[in-house]
RNA sequence: CGCGGGAUGGAGCAGCUCGGUAGCUCGUCGGGCUCAUAACCCGAAGGUCGUUGGUUCAAAUCCAGCUCCCGCAACCA
């Protein structure tokens, strides 16, 4: 009989950097279910890869002077090092460059056309030029680019748009009934904020840029990311093309892994696209958080701080895997400081179970000089361990099913605990100075190698480095570690023999690694006062006249306050020497009413109107851009009397 | 009144569905042990369970109001 399929995926990443910790976060979990299911005997399916079209894609390959193509080769090949770093054991990588993904995506394209759920938009003022961008009726603010605010024209451009509504009652049942999410606290955020106001038909072609694939029916258009990336979890199955014949055998998947950002695609359109196909809904999505950094959201400029090879070459691939796997919990963010990653390793694998194996096998070799005797005496206490140990692989089985990992290996290190504690309740160097003892002295160190094979066993899908170490020191055999034999005690042989080896997880000095690490940081900080920042591309050159276009004039804020239910405006009132005007701007996270009110600064005067959150903006306030995202205000020097023109 | 989540000893969390001695990990302090990676084991200190009111014999737990955080949505003219 063939073995049970079971089909896990990531999500595929977006090259347009290096991969950080917090792609490490969804992969590793996602390997370690993957082994985890390998091990029960499932036929496991385990894909990741990266979704590598677009226009961001383009614009940097274009700084850099290469092809897209050219570009997203080598940022590709520091993902697959990094998945070989962390012992990712996925089975498929894919690209959506792939040929045979171009082949499917277009043929999914085709279909839902041709089914009439894709159909050619020809909407009138839905194009903003400088953004590039479409946007459909209700994501228009007030008429405008939702985006940039200007006014968007009367488009010639056309898009191709796929039908959402039809699916939304469904889709809202799968949500809220089922448990396709996980955690399912999440359906109803997503059914009030999306499905309830109304689903939305979705831009799925793109006219604007060429680095995508091309739409076979309309060649001026390429397939925008939706149905492009989405695809992939069924077109790396070989769905829709004849590269690969895994489509039967494997869908719908058992888990699609994602962290909160995405959640979204994966919860409405990934289901309505295949409702709209008419193929089986995925088992489940199970959501992560973010990882954070001493309280901050990850980010570019923190990206260095915490590089998993970095990371990894300090400590090793298998404690960084533990630690993001011990903290991740269903839903919630978890944070990630040198300092908590480091008390993790030290109590946790230092401490706990690499501090057991040391001792456990230390003694062995002390008092039976490697080799235990085959005559045992049981006696207090045992019952208890064993039990323990015995059940415990219900209990990871049982968690790992509801992708809680955090949970499975709290479970198995209980268990390696409790054998601690076993080492100081049976005394064994006590035991070990009367030769009668001998007998109990050997059962009580056989139960506990026993207790370290299950615990490690079921820990091998993990940290899947270590842990053949550890069978190497305590003498397990290949079969011994099988799944099987994890829910049974007394798999070692009687007489078995171990090998004392290096320090499974040294312990870290804590200050010392804080310090060492804080000097990286500053090493690789950028040197001079002023942050280096990745240098825009300059727009097209433009005549002196097109300048003189925008009326830029200096102006006074009189009056600043924020506006009420938006968490990033200040509305201001302004003396521009012309009778004063109110306008509001977007820097309410940077800035106070009171840091504006008196200064003076530059305002785009001939901006048409438009209302924010309810409020008239007559105008916008020239700030500059900072690498970290925000914004800084320009000021002009108070001797400039207000009207005056800037050119 | 856009939607949702949260507030529990120094830190991070569990408990709340189905009211009844407040639990875990780390940290701190004291003790024990010596097989071990100064590790391990035991014990102690430390909490008005955000705030106010209500229901009840009894509320962290149920109900209502309030405050503060966070996420989503909206929004950086």
């Amino acid at each position: 009989m063939p073995n049970k399929p079971f089909y896990i995926t990531t999500p595929i990443y977006y090259p347009s950097g290096n991969p950080h910790i917090g792609h490490c976060y969804t992969t590793v979990a996602c390997d370690s279910i993957a082994r985890y299911k390998r091990m029960q005997g499932y036929d496991v399916m385990f894909l990741t890869g990266t979704d590598e079209h677009g226009l961001k894609i383009e614009q940097k390959a274009a700084e850099k002077g290469v092809t897209p193509k050219e570009y997203v080769d080598e940022i590709v090949e520091t993902f697959k090092k990094l998945w070989s770093y962390m012992n990712i054991s996925y089975d498929r990588y894919i690209r959506t460059t792939d040929d045979y993904h171009i082949e499917t995506v277009q043929k999914i394209f085709k279909a839902l056309y041709d089914k009439g759920y894709i159909y050619k938009g020809e909407y009138s003022g839905k194009y903003c030029t400088p953004c590039e961008s479409f946007w459909t009726e209700s994501q228009l603010k007030d008429g405008k680019c939702p985006d940039c605010g200007r006014e968007v024209t009367e488009a010639k451009e056309e898009a191709y748009f796929f039908k959402m509504s039809p699916f939304a009652e469904r889709i809202e049942k799968l949500l809220t009934e089922t448990d396709y999410l996980r955690p399912k606290t999440r359906a109803t955020e997503l059914v009030n904020n999306f499905i309830k106001p109304g689903l939305e038909d979705l831009c799925v072609s793109r006219t604007t840029f060429k680095w995508g694939i091309p739409v076979t029916f309309d060649d001026k258009h390429v397939v925008y990311v939706w149905i492009d990336a989405l695809s992939n979890y069924i077109s790396a199955l070989g769905y829709g093309n004849t590269t690969y014949k895994d489509y039967e055998k494997f869908w719908p998947a058992d888990v699609h892994m994602v962290a909160k950002d995405i959640m979204r695609f994966h919860a409405i359109i990934w289901p309505a696209m295949l409702m709209a196909l008419d193929l089986p809904l995925p088992k489940h999505l199970a959501v992560h958080g973010w990882i954070t950094f001493n309280g901050q959201k990850m980010s570019k400029s923190l990206g260095n701080v915490v590089d998993p090879f970095v990371l990894g070459e300090r400590y090793g691939a298998d404690a960084i895997r533990y630690h993001i796997l011990r903290e991740m919990a269903l839903g919630a963010d978890s944070s990630f400081s040198n300092e908590i990653m480091i008390n993790r390793i030290n109590s946790d694998l230092a401490n706990g179970l690499g501090n057991l194996v040391s001792r456990t096998v230390a003694m062995v070799e002390k008092y039976f000089g490697g080799t235990l005797p085959k005559e045992k005496q049981s006696g207090e206490f045992d019952d208890e361990l064993i039990s323990m140990a015995e059940g415990l692989r219900a209990k990871v089985d049982e968690f790992v099913e509801h992708t809680q990992i955090n949970n499975a290996l709290a479970e198995i290190f209980t268990v390696i605990s409790r054998a601690n504690k076993y080492i100081d309740e049976t005394a064994p160097w006590v035991l070990a100075k009367d030769e009668a003892n001998k007998p109990r002295l050997a059962c009580v160190l056989y139960n506990l190698l026993e207790a370290i094979r299950i615990s490690t066993t079921l820990l091998s899908a993990f940290m899947p480095t270590t842990m053949p170490e550890v069978w190497k020191q305590i003498g397990a055999s290949e079969s011994d570690v099988s799944y099987e034999n994890a829910a049974k005690f007394g798999v070692l042989p009687a007489d078995v023999t171990v090998h004392r080896g290096e320090a499974l997880f040294p312990r870290i000095d804590v200050d010392k690694e804080i310090e060492e690490l804080n000097a990286l940081i500053r090493q690789n900080a950028p040197a001079s006062e002023e942050p280096e920042i990745e240098a825009e591309p300059l727009a097209p050159q433009i005549e002196i006249d097109e300048f003189f276009k925008s009326d830029l004039r200096v102006a006074k804020i009189v009056k600043c306050e924020k506006v009420k239910k938006s968490k990033k405006l200040l509305c201001s009132q302004l003396d521009d020497g012309m009778g004063g005007r109110q306008v509001v701007s977007g820097i309410a996270q940077w800035y106070s009413p009171e840091d504006l009110i008196g200064k003076k600064v530059i305002l785009v005067a001939n901006l048409k109107p438009a209302v924010l959150c309810g409020v008239e903006s007559n105008g916008m306030i020239c700030c500059s851009d900072m690498p970290d995202g925000s914004a800084k205000v320009i000021f002009v020097d108070d001797s400039v009397p207000c009207g005056s023109k800037i050119r």
